[in-house]
DNA sequence: CGTTCAAGCTTGAAGTGTCAAGTGAACCGT
DNA sequence: ACGGTTCACTTGACACTTCAAGCTTGAACG
């Protein structure tokens, strides 16, 4: 973002080029208003978050559409505290629901039922369509795939700079 | 997402390649991750959320460090309303004041007080490295040219299926 | 003037996320 | 076998965002 304009005793920090900027002034509008546009859509057409539809979409990527919570908040992207109050949401709406693993009474299984399996398959078209709409047809094969390891690499150099 | 692996009959939706869902992985997990990273800096160092660095920078760059609230709300991806309660904390820690337009009694106007300022100037070589070590350098500055090209390009489709 | 309209902003309630503390199950050393 | 520790998760309080009204000011029209 922009630097103060004066009275900054010369600091040991390169600011950002006019060029550096304008690209990063671009990076956070597209940071605020992807994951905007995805939940308006979502929530427009199916009542669904991002996050839900990602958990019911990972159970449902599962021989048993089983996941334990752990697991299953590393692949959506969320805390598990987040995670447990999602799925307690989900559960209220009987798209879940939860059991203790009987091989480890520590963890938690997250069930996709059937009406939660609908649910998510209603959806799907849609948000894909959504999606393809916005970022995946928009750009060619190259730039999209671009796209994904710039992004990795990011995430390498954000997992590396762990706050954790 | 992973699509439903059964049951769903053929709609008019093609499903994502193992490539594109790849990449679009990779970015669902930026778009959850980075803004997450930036806040937590800011956070700890600057006990400023991103939202609120913003405001501030975006006065600072102003000659009189003032905008009007709806300017204001468009450089920082922020709905009216979300400004108002952010602008109103600002006010609350005094790093902002507001005053009604005396040309157009309609608009307010955020004003940086010194206080704001000081903290943005402390703030900013953090962010700004921070930012550095996370995108900016990690990134060629083609690649990053490019990455905010591809960034605006999907910013308009966005716009152009516009939700509003 | 007076009425209607829209624009700009504020407000309060409801929803969602985060953080810190709490619970209970398994592990580990003695 | 029992005491402490770690792990997996839950819970409740608090903070922030959003959404739907509401308020105030100026413009447009008669």
């Amino acid at each position: 973002m922009a630097q103060p304009r004066r009275g900054a005793k010369q600091p040991p920090v390169k600011w950002l080029t006019a060029s550096e900027l304008e690209s990063w002034l671009s990076i956070v509008r597209l940071l605020t208003w992807l994951p905007w546009s995805i939940d308006q859509q979502l929530h427009r057409d199916s009542k669904l978050s991002m996050v839900e539809y990602q958990v019911l979409a990972m159970l449902s990527d599962n021989p048993d559409r089983t996941m334990r919570m752990s697991a299953l908040a590393e692949v959506t992207n969320a805390s598990l505290s987040r995670l447990s109050h999602v799925v307690e949401r989900l559960e209220r709406r009987g798209f879940v629901r939860r059991a203790p693993d009987r091989t480890d009474g520590r963890f938690t299984k997250a069930i996709l039922t059937d009406v939660g399996f609908e649910t998510l398959a209603a959806a799907a078209p849609g948000h894909v369509r959504h999606l393809r709409s916005l970022v995946i047809d928009v750009l060619s094969p190259e730039q999209l795939r671009r796209l994904g390891r710039d992004a990795a690499h990011i995430m390498a150099r954000i997992e590396s700079s762990g706050t954790s």
